[in-house]
RNA sequence: GCUAGUGUAGCUCAACGGUAGAGCAGCGGUUUUGUAAACCGCAGGUUAGGGGUUCGAUUCCCCUCACUAGCUCCA
């Protein structure tokens, strides 16, 4: 019998029944033969070799697709089970999936699996893979499937076939190694790209921390040994970004063992970007409407028991300190204090919106292992802003919010992305359903109306609120793990009973949407240390420029120079070591000044400095003031790097 | 918090049972220098902290503290 395969371009190939898709390839072309490492038949991932009986589309996927890719490495963590398994006794496997970059598997095993043993596994799976051992399918009765997990001792696998719902599931047998696997594969082993075992690393059973917790090993895999190595350069490029290293090494900031862990010192060089930073924040909200406004560090716990906040978040709050028999709380949101400054008068419909705005700093506890430089810290101010509106607003104040957020993420250079998560499964029930409902609406359309593409996050919200999030990406194009965030809060105004006056004359529930746009200063601080690799852009450089005499004798000159520039509000200084141009190049250089200034006797006969900036390297000679309506100019437009 | 690993001078690293060492940074001197490291010298350490084993511990063992990776990405 003869069947009709029609390929991705329309044409059709008639085939003997029971044709595989590897055949097909063959037929199309030795390359594509080669590349290939699965099929789709009818919207569905099979393998290369599975019989095509009946009429159907098929399109070969090769190695060089992000779904060809995605298999290759779902069967490397596979060889790698079996490298385990061949190294190890009684292993027992848990899951092994591909992710972004690479894959994974979990063991659980009696010895602890070291860093070196990696290599040994790497050994293991390059034998296996020079073994050309096939990846071979076979489905089995669930219940057939279960015993003979069982039977092998493979307790997580029976676990997992017990909660599949279909009644066949299949296998994979791979150079003696048997999983329980959806597939597709890759054909053989020696199919496998380049690849490498990075790390070792607890982790819970289906991420459970009541459950057992297995040993994971990391690896990535490319199509190419090229591709790998590119991949390890940009793991090398972060490392060498990483905020942690270069906040030591240009002094921006640093943790104390005896301040506490999580608690962050801020430098003199650090804290200055930080207050750059501040101060364009505060000017450009109180010119879109933002009142600024301070609150206090701690409250009475009486405010945080009537938020809610103690009741769902105590484990992540500090424990009470007694001040005059009352308890109080060092504050983990801003929230309670920002309603209470609304509470002091009478609001009518008339004077909303209000919108409070505050740099406030809140203390939170989170776990010591996940605390990490200044991403995940114990102190953190958050650039936190309250929008008291009517429900009418909320789409204008939405709207504002986000025309907000990119214009500050485009000053910094960010791409972003953003997300409407809607209500999470465990959520608030004092507010209705079609509270939700109106919230999330209103939300959705305020990112219509500005024509922003977004994706619906699905029970991503707050537990007491919809909202946008917008997920900033790098220079090296990482997520962030944060990043700014709207939320219409359908749970502080019912408990604070916060009302406005209405156009009828009655008493209303306001509308509080929060937001914040940095989020906490110290994780955007350390995002951005690592998004400009320690290369501030001009207008946040700790130091802007550094004035470089060659001999004391220009030191006169350079002093008059410090001052022009000190005079224009430009952080400069002038190196008056008696070390070589050669010596202050490199420190500056270092120490990522993005202009050095080299004046020698011809500049001071001229009247200029000779620019070296980062971008250009040697720029030759400007006049002083021409240097000056350079820098400033770029300070002042906030010019970005032109190269991230 | 849990699992694994790491902790030696300000930084980057040696020494791995036998008196703790180097480079850079720092300080003092010489040199007055033209686009990424001049030369000479000096100083710098309860080897994270505590306990143990040993004739002797940075090294081996235990506890504490801190740091690092991971613990979400659905066989």
């Amino acid at each position: 019998m003869n069947i009709s395969i029609t390929l991705p371009d329309g044409s059709v190939l008639k085939k003997q029944a029971g044709a595989t898709p590897a055949e097909v390839a063959a037929q199309i072309g030795a390359g594509l033969a080669r590349d290939a490492v699965a099929a789709r038949v009818d919207d569905v991932l099979v393998d290369l070799n599975l019989p095509l009986e009946q009429d159907c589309e098929l399109s070969i996927i090769t190695i060089d697709t992000p779904e060809g890719l995605q298999i290759m490495r779902h069967s490397a963590a596979h060889v790698m089970a079996c490298a385990v398994g061949r190294l190890y006794e009684g292993v027992k496997f848990g899951i092994g999936p591909a992710i972004t970059d690479g894959f994974y598997y979990d063991f659980d095993l009696p010895e602890a699996i070291s860093a070196d043993d990696l290599e040994r596994i790497e050994d293991e799976m390059a034998r296996i893979a020079s073994e050309e051992a096939p990846f071979a399918r076979e489905e089995l009765p669930t219940e057939q499937a279960s015993e003979l997990m069982r039977e092998n001792g493979q307790s997580y696998k029976v676990e997992l076939i017990e909660e599949i719902e279909e009644r066949v599931v299949s296998f994979y047998h791979t150079a003696g190694f048997v999983d329980l696997c959806r597939g597709p594969h890759i054909p053989h082993t020696g199919k496998l790209g380049a690849l490498k075992l990075l790390s070792v690393a607890g982790a819970y059973w289906r991420g459970d921390e009541k459950n057992a917790q297995l040993q994971r090993i990391y690896g990535t895999a490319f199509a190419t040994e090229d591709q790998l190595q590119e991949h390890i350069r940009r793991l090398e490029e972060a490392e060498k970004r990483d905020h942690r290293k270069l906040g030591r090494e240009l002094d921006l900031f640093s943790f104390d063992e005896e301040i506490g862990r999580g608690l962050v010192l801020w430098h003199p060089r650090g804290a200055i970007v930080r207050e750059v930073i501040e101060d364009y924040w505060k000017k450009l909200h109180r010119k879109r409407g933002y009142e600024p406004v301070f609150t206090p560090h701690i409250a009475s716990e009486k405010v945080y028991l009537r938020s809610g906040h103690i009741p769902k978040y105590e484990d992540m709050m500090y424990a009470p300190l007694l001040i005059d028999e009352e308890a109080y709380r060092v504050r983990p949101m801003n929230c309670p204090a920002h309603i209470k400054i609304f509470q002091t008068g009478i609001r009518s419909y008339r004077d909303l919106p209000i919108r409070y705005a505050e740099l406030g700093t809140v203390y939170r506890y989170e776990m010591s292992g996940a605390l990490r430089g200044l991403l995940r810290v114990r102190g953190f101010t958050q650039d936190d802003a309250h929008i008291f509106c009517t429900p009418g607003q909320i789409v204008d104040e939405v709207e504002g919010v986000l025309d907000l957020t990119e214009e500050i993420l485009g000053v910094f250079g960010l791409n972003y992305k953003f997300y409407l998560s809607t209500r999470p499964e465990v959520s608030l029930e004092s507010a209705s359903d079609e509270e939700w409902q109106r919230a999330t609406e209103a939300l959705r359309q305020a990112l219509e109306a500005r024509d922003l593409p977004y994706e619906v996050d699905e029970g991503a919200g707050a537990f007491y609120a919809p909202k946008i999030d917008v997920v900033p990406f790098d220079s090296l194009g990482r997520e962030w793990e944060q990043g700014p965030t709207i939320q219409v809060d359908l749970n502080l105004p019912k408990r604070f009973d916060v009302t406005y006056v209405g156009e009828d004359g009655k008493e209303h529930e306001c509308i509080i949407l929060h937001r914040a746009i940095l989020g906490s200063l110290e994780r955007f601080m350390g995002e951005i240390i690592e998004h400009f690799a320690g290369w501030f852009p001009v207008w946040l450089a700790p130091e802007q420029a550094r004035i470089l005499p060659i001999t004391d004798d220009q030191l006169p000159y350079a002093q008059e120079a410090l001052r022009r520039l000190e005079g224009e509000g430009v952080r400069a200084s002038v190196d008056d070591r008696n070390e070589t141009v050669s010596y202050k190049i490199r420190s500056g250089t270092m120490q990522k000044v993005p202009y050095l200034l080299i004046v020698g006797a011809r500049e001071v006969e001229r009247g200029t400095v000779s620019v070296r900036s980062h971008e250009n390297g040697d720029e030759g000679p400007v006049e002083v003031e021409a240097f000056v309506a350079r820098i400033t100019e770029e300070i002042k437009t906030k010019a970005l790097p032109a190269e991230l």
